[in-house]
RNA sequence: CGGGGUAUAGCGCAGCCCGGUAGCGCGCGUCGUUCGGGACGACGAGGUCGUGGGUUCAAAUCCCGCUACCCCGACCA
């Protein structure tokens, strides 16, 4: 076959860039850091969205969507929001054009200066909090449980494709609850519907747990994660769900009646995931031969290639091809018979390879003669020849069966990559030499952290399901009792 | 913003040192043979050599300016 990626084993970084472009998901566009996503990748995307939009459906909540643009003022109402997003902020300070009298071209009307900028979105917590002051007076206004599908911009130095682009998209959850708990309930239930959807529909294991308090979110009281592993040892945040406290409340004066009359501040959680997810779709799990998508999120789940030579041949096998795939639709199946005469099926063969389709079939004349069908998964890449009779049945099974070996592949991935160190010298050991995630005790301290940081490597998050356990912090000696997860990540 | 690099056909690159006819691979088009793992042959189309200036009889090539992009670092979902 001929060779169209750069390995894994090889480099990586260029294994993964590769496969983005080569797959047809996305690529580079002519603005700098911003990406132009393609069909096929969109078509993921898609589903991703699709799938999320039910689930935070089914548990209350409804969308709605909130400006681009936010008053530079809003940003600063937060101090240690603005703080955390004003080193990465596009700003609007124009609304208008003119010719260039002198030079010919365009340029920017200074007649046309705002009278305050406007920040593109970074995310949405001011102008949204600033509205929701409009929405909520009483307690029985409460709670508002909205998300918002959009855009995104953040002025990152560096930018890789899916991993990190300057515009991404996303979803936005922005809750306001009356209580403190019910915050809180609310942050870690969207905390689980990630991790759900991440293991169920993608396939990926993921390590729920609170950031530290460095790592958290700008404005936040504290940041719930999953946390992933890719295939080359490094960690990726997946997700994130924010429990907010009052300080957007307090920020944009929000205050309601509670039921005992008085006047109290509105609690509040957030929790965005976004297209980054493509990124960890595609690291977590693929090969050198291309994508390996799981059934649930792959756009074209089953594709039936003909083979044939001259014109005769064809309408024989056409004819079984669209029987089978009029089955498979049937049972809620994504189908494509490709019948181009303009490629041939061994270069049909590479290219749904390549693009993660989890099974081909093949049917050839050898098959109209023997009622069979060769068909391939594209997990395991076995081939082998099947009965026509009932193939519909026994592929919808098998696509279960795909999404869930290609999801206990990755956690036996991440259980062997997953490492219990209980000194420097094992942690750096770790780091340096294995990959993966380290389980060490950590005291608690930001001076710790910062030395651990220091290896490039991150404490990704406590586990919220870790056990109590008495142990010395790698860094200082000094008691713990809970394990940490500490990687390189992306 | 600091360090390094690149810009020549749709894509990947050579040519530059040593100035003089713009080239290779892939891709693309037509025709034929092929078609069960990215076929082969023949013919063909396609380039203001990033941009502005300078040196020269002559610049892709030498000199100066500008711009864009890539890689490494600080930032980050």
């Amino acid at each position: 076959m001929a060779k169209v990626l750069t390995s894994m084993e090889e480099n990586y970084a260029q294994w993964y860039n590769d496969l983005v472009l080569k797959s047809g998901l996305a690529e580079n566009s002519a603005v700098r850091g911003c990406m132009v996503i393609k069909p096929y990748g969109y078509a993921i995307w898609e589903k991703m969205r699709d799938e999320l939009d039910r689930m935070f459906k089914a548990t209350g909540h409804e969308n709605a969507y909130f400006p681009l643009f936010i008053p530079k003022s809003f940003f600063s109402r937060e101090a240690n929001h603005v703080e955390g997003f004003a080193k990465e902020c596009a700003v609007v300070t124009h609304y208008r054009l003119k010719k260039d009298e002198e030079n010919g071209g365009i340029i920017v009307d200074p007649d046309a200066k705002l009278e305050e900028e406007l920040i593109v979105r970074p995310t949405s917590e001011t102008i949204i909090w600033n509205t929701y002051k409009n929405w909520i007076q009483s307690y029985r206004d409460l709670p508002i449980l909205i998300n918002q599908w959009a855009n995104v911009v953040r002025w990152e130095m560096r930018t890789r494709l899916f991993l990190r682009t300057t515009e991404f998209l996303w979803q936005e959850g922005h809750t306001a609850h009356a209580t403190r708990q019910e915050a809180e309930e609310e942050t870690m239930q969207m905390m689980k519907i990630y991790a759900e959807f991440s293991e169920k529909f993608l396939s990926i294991p993921v390590l729920v747990g609170n950031k530290t308090e460095s790592e958290k979110f700008a404005g936040a009281v504290e940041t719930l994660t999953i946390e992933a592993l890719m295939q080359d040892g490094k960690a990726l945040q997946a997700g994130t769900s924010h429990f907010l406290g009052q300080n957007f409340a307090k920020a944009f004066d929000v205050q309601f009646t509670n039921r005992e009359g008085k006047l109290d501040y509105v609690w509040a959680t957030s929790w965005g995931m976004t297209t980054r997810m493509i990124g960890a779709l595609i690291m977590a799990h693929s090969d050198n031969n291309g994508l390996i998508l799981p059934p649930k999120v792959a756009p074209i789940q089953v594709v039936i290639v003909p083979i044939y030579r001259g014109n005769d041949e064809l309408p024989p096998i056409a004819e079984v091809a669209n029987k089978m795939k009029d089955e498979l639709s049937a049972l809620g199946i994504a189908v494509k018979f490709d019948d181009r005469d303009t490629q041939k099926p061994g270069w049909k063969f590479a290219e749904y390879e390549l693009k993660g389709v989890p099974v081909r079939i093949a049917i050839g004349p050898r098959d109209i003669e023997n009622r069979t069908v060769e068909l391939a998964r594209r997990d395991t890449l076995e081939k082998k020849v099947m009965p026509q009779e009932n193939i519909a049945n026994y592929i919808k099974a098998l696509l279960d069966e795909i999404q869930e070996n290609i999801y206990n592949k990755a956690l036996k991935f991440r259980n062997a990559s997953t490492h219990r160190v209980d000194s420097w010298d094992e942690l750096v050991d770790v780091l340096e030499n294995k990959g993966g995630f380290a389980l060490a005790h950590w005291d608690g301290t930001r001076e710790s952290e910062d030395r651990i940081k220091e290896t490039k490597a991150t404490i990704r998050c406590l586990p919220i399901d870790g056990v109590e356990e008495e142990g010395r912090c790698v860094v200082s000696g000094k008691p713990s009792n809970q394990r940490v997860v500490i990687a390189k990540a992306y």
